[in-house]
DNA sequence: TATTGTTATACTCTATAACTATA
DNA sequence: TATAGTTATAGAGTATAACAATA
């Protein structure tokens, strides 16, 4: 199919579309995270060790595409807080990570908030294609993170 | 309506999926940019004044949400280069820009390859879904842009 | 030799504030 | 006094490299 009649069409560049979007849901996670004293990362942090216990600081940090030495001053301060706890794995290099009941609590309220932070946003959106758009966002961001690693040709 | 039943379910976070999508976004709009000898913030601005001859500094950069100083390098460097030019307005405090036509053009080929990376990832939804959702992002967008400046509450 | 966690360093990006000139 | 552009500075965020301990 030779013929693509958009593709050299001028719609908006797309991360023109996204860039403000994320840029407002930014905001959204940092002030619902900062009235339970957390920074952004420290509560993405948490939620993924919340949702995945047991896993080493190197598969927190790669499931957010994250790095390895900041995410440690994050974890000392959760540990810090008790909201969650670092102990040796099988590999005693490793430290496995769980969360505390209190960090579980943590990271429900503040996705609580979170939540309605989005909702104001997809609001905008009629009931029926909000759910559709969601799916075929979760569809985008695995192809991204599957592109992260893999070569790009 | 005080039953939402999917509003405290345990869906990712939004911006825990659109984040992936702007960052490899990102990605593809340097390596677009690149060849031409732009950063993608260079190109950013160069498009916004092609697209929108006549604007001042501040006007293209609140385009951006860019800043008012940052941009200034940008458009020594661009100026330098002969893709824009700064012309003095009926207000002689102001700076009114204008793309060459040499800067038209490199727009045109650098958002060409950014259509051609943006289709790669677009290429996994359904043909059907995609103007939709495209539609639906830029809704989303002309909201996040305009709760930038207004209020929140 | 490779991997995990850690620390230190340098660099880039961004935000803030001050300054000049116009209005 | 307010605005547009500019410049300088400080701070946050990020990337890179080195190191110790373990495998």
């Amino acid at each position: 199919m030779p013929e693509a009649p958009d593709s050299a069409g001028d719609r908006e560049d797309l991360l023109a579309l996204l860039a403000p979007v994320a840029r407002l849901l930014r905001r959204v996670e940092e002030e619902a995270a900062a009235p339970s004293g957390l920074s952004m990362w420290q509560y993405a942090v948490l939620s993924v060790v919340a949702a995945a216990p047991g896993l080493n600081q190197r598969q927190v940090a790669d499931r957010l595409d994250y790095s390895t030495n900041r995410i440690i001053a994050d974890l000392d301060e959760l540990e810090r807080r008790e909201l969650l706890r670092r102990r040796p794995g099988p590999d005693r290099r490793s430290n496995l990570l769980d969360a505390t009941e209190a960090g579980v609590a943590v990271v429900r309220e503040i996705r609580a908030r979170i939540r309605r932070g989005e909702e104001q946003l997809l609001a905008r959106l009629p009931r029926a294609e909000r759910e559709t758009w969601l799916a075929a966002a979760r569809t985008l961001a695995d192809a991204a993170r599957a592109g992260r690693s893999a070569g790009d040709r």
